[in-house]
DNA sequence: TCATTGAAAAATGTATGCAAGATCGGCGTC
DNA sequence: GACGCCGATCTTGCATACATTTTTCAATGA
């Protein structure tokens, strides 16, 4: 009868994560059962259950007997979350440049040229959403999945550490630019300068 | 009374991943909660948030309403998995080459010197040994917990693809002094260097 | 013989209850 | 006034019970 395919765990498992990610629940927060319960209008089962696994994606911290907490990082942490997620980046260009599909290679190049539209029309909504878009066709053009994966995980856990960035002054060119070096390295199908470019380009936020 | 700060659920969670990394739950099979519960003497409420947990780390496959199951890999993607762990190896070097501190690149030297001797006495056991000892004195060396973690976690999750390697004839002398050219790299503070001679090493396996 | 169907059995999903730690406030002592 | 001790309360960990779904399997009919 009804259409609930994903279950209630996975759903509490989204909420929550995506409580984190847009900000609501903050870093060090207390995640207490019964009022995640409470609040979603369910047990504590399946809260209890949607803690655990966000605890092994790194979202929240678990301790036992002891509650779960937003996951809270030091400013050192943090660091090397982002150190971590331009070497991912990295990665997935080196991987990219050597086995991307001509396909691939084509759609790439226009996604590219479509941005440098918008950052010369300087659309930084607009080329923020496309930025996503880019650098998620890079970690699929990586052709590894867990690769792929552990890079479009670590973007997300970053974002809450993230400030706006599109919003100085030039920084829209300055990326598009970059971007130009990634794309003509993977296209060249040199690893090598891809792997530079763009832990080059994620290396500056 | 008990001295059991370790949960339940997180000795079910080590002792069923201990179970498919030394090869007692094959890929593939299935891993019914009840009787799981039964054979550890346990509810199924601690089993079903090991599993989860396990689920997380990519070591078990649990769908909605179907169980679930020791991952079981195509050979695509025991091929991706191998390139995953051999692309973050080649990351640590990377980064070992950069940021290992005095005192942790005189302990590598001294550390490579010894399995040098015992590739020379012919003592694959004792290699094997120092080999992971090795490996992840470099994970630690790249001092980045999320990467030095993941690499950590992707060298289990090939375990059970693996075969027994160093039982070939020369494997030994070869493999070390593949690891000779990596330290070299790494002592010289040779990040490109490091990258690709961990990247060779590490992707004959 | 084989496909179908439908009820029984089994497995997973969720809720609730109980016990053991942890947290916090009050109290006494120094 | 500060510090430490002790019990009430709250929270987590685990077990059990119930609900829903999937699977099994045998009976039935073509």
């Amino acid at each position: 009868m009804e259409t609930d395919n994903p279950t209630l765990t996975e759903k509490l498992a989204s909420a929550i994560a995506d409580g984190i990610l847009n900000g609501s629940l903050k870093p060090g927060v207390r995640l207490d059962e019964v009022r995640l319960a409470l609040q979603h209008g369910v047990s504590r089962t399946p809260v209890r259950e949607a803690l655990r696994q966000l605890t092994a994606s790194g979202l929240i911290d678990m301790r036992p007997r002891k509650g779960a907490v937003v996951s809270k990082a030091t400013p050192e942490q943090v660091e090397s979350l982002f150190v971590a997620m331009a070497e991912m980046e990295a990665t997935c260009a080196r991987l990219a440049a050597m086995s991307m599909t001509p396909v691939e290679r084509r759609r790439l190049q226009a996604r590219h040229e479509t941005m440098t539209a918008l950052a010369a029309r300087g659309d930084p909504a607009a080329y923020a959403d496309a930025n996503v878009a880019f650098h998620s066709a890079i970690y699929a053009g990586a052709h590894n999945a867990p690769i792929a994966e552990y890079a479009m995980s670590l973007r997300r856990r970053v974002g809450p550490f993230r400030r706006a960035q599109f919003q100085v002054e030039g920084r829209l060119t300055r990326s598009n630019q970059e971007h130009d070096a990634v794309v003509r390295a993977i296209l060249a199908g040199d690893a090598t300068a891809a792997h530079a470019a763009m832990l080059h380009h994620v290396s500056l936020v």
